[in-house]
RNA sequence: GCCGCGGUAGUAUAGCCCGGCCCAGUAUGCGGGCCUGUCGAGCCCGUGACCCGGGUUCAAAUCCCGGCCGCGGCGCCA
């Protein structure tokens, strides 16, 4: 018995046809003698019937949920009163003639087809069983989604004259940016590759090597703590350009957004993206990243609260305030506690004026702050006081979550911005340069003069895509040149040896025609999610792990047998 | 590494604050039965659980301590 059509393209006009369809019992509905048998496959339900007259009516009695089965029978029309308009294929039901029991299925641990019941399922256990839980209409339409975005993305880039092109996850680790997954080399004991943080260095000598216009669905590799919106491994948009400058780059990426959106969400996205400055961002939004679905401006409100609040040398303090209703207070002040780190960098005050009591951690303030700052009641206000970036992130922070949870920003709308003139420079904890987006990011060329005197008001030639509060992409015009790319490496601390050692390749490769580039890359499983209204990228990645980076169904990360070790040259295992 | 919340049948949830009325209730699933037009089928009967370890107490699902696991966040994420 050979499929010919899908459970879910039958219509009246397939009335009186013989078909054959493949596929898992979703629903068994005894009902008297008749038994009402759903089938499904990927294209969706039909109803299926079988009566006591029929050889296979016990066969098909006892069929257990989920299982495999193959239908042969005719479409027939289903008496117009029994019509479900719910149903796509609800005018029709097969009148089955053979049934094959492909493969019985035993009952599932997941309720996978309850919605009710899995909303509230808790995502482990639809981890461990995720190729269950993948047969859930929800999964499936997010996969499709993430494939048919890709699809229109690589659609625009080649119609615009990008070469797709692969390039190695086994890679030489460089110790900047996010820690490295490590792979021991079998053939040069106590040797490692890492798995490539992002094709960076690779895009880039592909643009020495004149390919000008290159793209890549690039799986990332990177070793720190997972979130709902990060995972150990995800995957990046990535693209590179030759001969162009940052606003080529914004222009092709925005055309590239408005035509995917367009294709696979029929939504019509601004045009141009608004763009926004760094230091603007920093000081009206207290963050690089922020959602502009809503009107909410922190003030720097140094003046107004010294006197009360403990100020050192330097500090400012950055304000908040917003309206909220008086059911969500207790949420408020949880994420107001959740959100605002604890470290004693930032200190915070809030005040939140309910109608009969005040909500606040210092109680001795409240009453000064209502004053200074005319609270009304319904008003909150939050206070941070520290280091500039750091008082500001802090409520930058609370302000995109305070968007959510207050209902300010409308779930329906896709606000994309650029933020621009990044600093190519920030100090580490050890009051050390960094780079802000990475080293090989090209300073803006008049300011090359101040990388000797003022390094950290040096504008690096970076923008970041920003989506709804996230940052859905980040890239750059990069250094072409060895003597620049040497003279930041050299202001980040690396001497002429390491930087011989880590990156002698490139410096070498930008001797020989390096081409002006840039490009960029995006944070494909963001942008789906965001676009399908998730808040957890997990929602559209196949096989995710959790955010203790296991991964429940195959036991990942696995304890390896000791010979194996031993084959790698690598058996010294310290454990804590 | 840190903070918060959580862990009760296959799944979800009630009970936990305020210990005894709980050999733990409910929904769904599963097993059995009834029903010839169901489609979240319906009705009847049955089945099955307190994360692990220690402590307090006459008595612990409930209180305390430790651990494990998960989610959210902070740090971290060039």
């Amino acid at each position: 018995m050979k499929r010919t059509h899908w459970c879910g393209e039958l219509r009246r006009e397939h009335v009186g046809l013989e078909v054959v369809v493949n596929g898992w019992v979703h629903a068994l509905r005894k009902v008297g003698r008749i038994v009402f048998l759903v089938v499904r496959d990927r294209s969706g339900l039909v109803q299926a019937v079988v009566t006591p007259k029929n050889p296979n009516y016990s066969l098909v009695s006892e069929l257990s949920l989920e299982s495999v089965v193959a239908i042969k029978g005719v479409v027939r029309l289903r008496p117009p009163n029994q019509v479900n308009p719910e149903m796509p294929t609800g005018e029709i039901e097969i009148d089955v003639k053979e049934v094959q029991v492909l493969n019985p299925a035993k009952p599932l641990p997941l309720p996978i087809f309850d919605k009710e019941l899995m909303k509230t399922t808790s995502e482990t256990f639809r981890l461990k069983y995720r190729y269950l839980d993948l047969r859930r209409f929800e999964m499936l339409r997010n996969l499709t989604v993430r494939a048919k975005f890709i699809t229109a993305l690589r659609e625009f880039f080649n119609a615009n004259g990008f070469i797709e092109v692969e390039t190695p996850y086994l890679a030489r680790s460089t110790p900047e940016g996010a820690r490295d997954f490590l792979v021991p080399s079998r053939l040069y004991p106590g040797k490692f590759y890492s798995l490539t943080q992002s094709p960076q260095l690779f895009k880039q000598l592909l643009m020495i090597a004149g390919f000008e216009r290159y793209y890549q669905v690039a799986r990332c590799f990177r070793d720190e703590d997972p979130r709902a919106d990060r995972q150990p491994e995800f995957t990046q948009f990535d693209v590179e350009m030759s001969f162009v400058t940052a606003e080529d780059v914004m222009n092709i990426v925005e055309e590239a957004m408005r035509y995917a959106f367009k294709k696979v969400f029929n939504v019509d996205l601004e045009n141009p993206f608004p763009k926004i400055k760094y230091r603007e961002a920093m000081d009206k939004y207290g963050i690089d990243k922020p959602d502009l679905r809503f009107e909410l401006f922190l003030e720097t409100v140094t003046e107004h609260v010294r006197g009360l609040i403990p100020l050192r040398e330097g500090d400012v303090a950055r304000a908040l305030r917003f309206n909220f209703s008086e059911e969500l207070t207790k949420n408020v002040e949880g994420l107001i506690k959740e959100i605002i780190p604890s470290d004693g960098k930032v200190k915070y005050v809030y005040v939140l004026r309910g109608s009969n009591d005040v909500v606040t951690n210092e109680v001795g303030l409240a009453g000064d702050l209502i004053k200074v700052f005319n609270l009304g009641i319904g008003e909150g206000l939050v206070v941070t006081s520290g280091e500039y970036i750091k008082a500001s992130e802090a409520i930058g922070n609370l302000r995109n979550s305070l968007g959510k949870l207050l209902g300010l920003a409308d779930k329906n709308t896709y606000k994309f911005a650029w933020v621009v003139d990044f600093p190519l420079f920030e100090l580490d904890e050890e009051g050390r340069l960094t780079s802000m987006h990475h080293p090989f990011t090209s300073p803006k060329l008049e300011e090359i003069p101040k990388l000797d005197t003022n390094p950290l008001e040096v504008t690096a030639q970076a923008y970041d895509l920003i989506l709804n509060g996230y940052e859905v992409g980040g890239g750059s015009i990069r250094i072409n040149k060895r003597e620049l790319q040497e003279k930041i490496l050299a202001i980040l601390g690396l001497s002429k040896d390491e930087m011989l050692d880590r990156y002698g390749f490139l410096l070498e490769a930008l001797e020989y025609g390096a081409p002006p580039h840039g490009g960029i890359a995006l944070g494909l499983d963001r942008l789906v999610a965001i676009a399908l209204g998730y808040d957890n990228i997990r929602e559209v990645i196949a096989f995710p792990k959790t955010k203790e980076m296991t991964d429940p169904m195959t036991g990942a990360p696995s304890k390896p047998p000791e010979e194996y070790l031993r084959e790698i040259k690598w058996i010294k295992v310290l454990t804590d």
